[in-house]
DNA sequence: CAGCATCCGCTTTGATACTG
DNA sequence: CAGTATCAAAGCGGATGCTG
């Protein structure tokens, strides 16, 4: 990238991390831990081959990512973040926060995966009553189940099928997540296809204050 | 700018707000509030004038800034951030405060405007020592210079000359911002072409802890 | 197959000139 | 003051080819 040529904290942070790509190949290394070049890529759909290399390249350079060849019997390259690299997560996260709102519009041809509402639901849920026993809630949408799990107070949210579930909700990742973080009401996310099984009730307990 | 198409709340966020100069010139607004078109031509040195109006246009277009026809006898335009805009400000901050350690380099073309330090200087510094009677600082360096003073525990940094300072700092940003962030001693500054008029002692009252 | 590099057309950006 | 118009250069997207 071009530089800004500012002496200021904010355009040298953009001079490093402003590139288009490159804070959502940061946020593929935050979610997932250390990555295979090809995971890297089924995680930015639509990102040109050249380019992931171009942006792997200057983000080692620039210190945020590591290179390193996994031991036998791996035998391939993993991307991983330096502490530098770590150092991101704040500003990843509030600019998470900040586009959630913008979640309320999918668009048709918006890839989904699961692992990016993962991030979404860890930011946003707090356990409300964590005196009470926890509770499991699972999602099916994207291209895996999450388990939404309340662990002492906190909220958690994985891939891969919840045991047993309180509840599930099924559907379309707009009504699925609106519903859980009460961007859109039960009768809403209903007519736009959502269901259900289990109580509903318990969505209140995880749902974010204000 | 060309949306990436993820459902994901940060790649939503970038599609809104990653362009090239969009946070740059939110970072204008929220440190000098409203301004018209030639403030933030000149806050953003090296912008091309078409450039600022479209992304003038694209970020009232997504409600995170507002124009406004000022009321006479000014009768001009303002722009200045909306709700939504001032939003972006924790986001803004820590994406400030991760490019701090590159204000370590500063490149001879780099442009230098008080403003934009007093943003880091207000992220960073506090007062160690509030019980004390207050103390003020004089920074002279780019194009005004800057006061910084403790009051209530915290420390501010404001444009404009500080009536009898207890400590004057001189020359080049580097140098003054590195010696009052800590991040340069005393000695290194000096070889830089630092020059002080008062007790530098004071400074480690307000210095960053860790 | 993983991890790129090259080529090409298109879009975005940059520099400058001009206008109500 | 607050932009628009124009055109060249750089960056990006998509396809394809290469190498261990």
């Amino acid at each position: 990238m071009r530089s800004y040529g500012e002496y200021c904290s904010l355009a040298k942070a953009l001079d490093v991390i402003g590139d288009r790509w490159t804070l959502l190949i940061v946020r593929e290394l935050t979610i997932q831990g250390p990555c295979r070049y090809t995971d890297l890529r089924k995680g930015l759909p639509g990102i040109a081959t050249n380019l992931l290399a171009d942006r792997l390249r200057e983000l080692e350079h620039t210190g945020i990512v590591r290179r390193e060849d996994a031991p036998p019997p791996i035998a391939t390259t993993l991307f991983s973040l330096t502490p530098r690299g770590e150092e991101l997560r704040p500003a990843v996260e509030e600019l998470t926060r900040w586009g959630l709102p913008l979640m309320s519009e999918q668009r048709p041809d918006d890839a989904v995966q699961s692992h990016w509402l993962i991030a979404a639901i860890d930011l946003m849920l707090t356990d409300r009553t964590p005196e009470r026993p926890p509770v499991t809630i699972e999602l099916r949408t994207g291209d895996h189940p999450i388990a939404v799990e309340t662990a002492d107070g906190a909220v958690r949210a994985r891939l891969g099928p919840a045991g047993d579930p309180d509840l599930t909700l099924t559907g379309e990742a707009r009504a699925v997540l609106g519903t859980l973080l009460g961007m859109i009401d039960l009768a809403g996310a209903r007519a736009e296809g959502l269901s259900y099984d289990g109580d509903p009730k318990i969505l209140d307990r995880v749902r974010p204050l204000g």
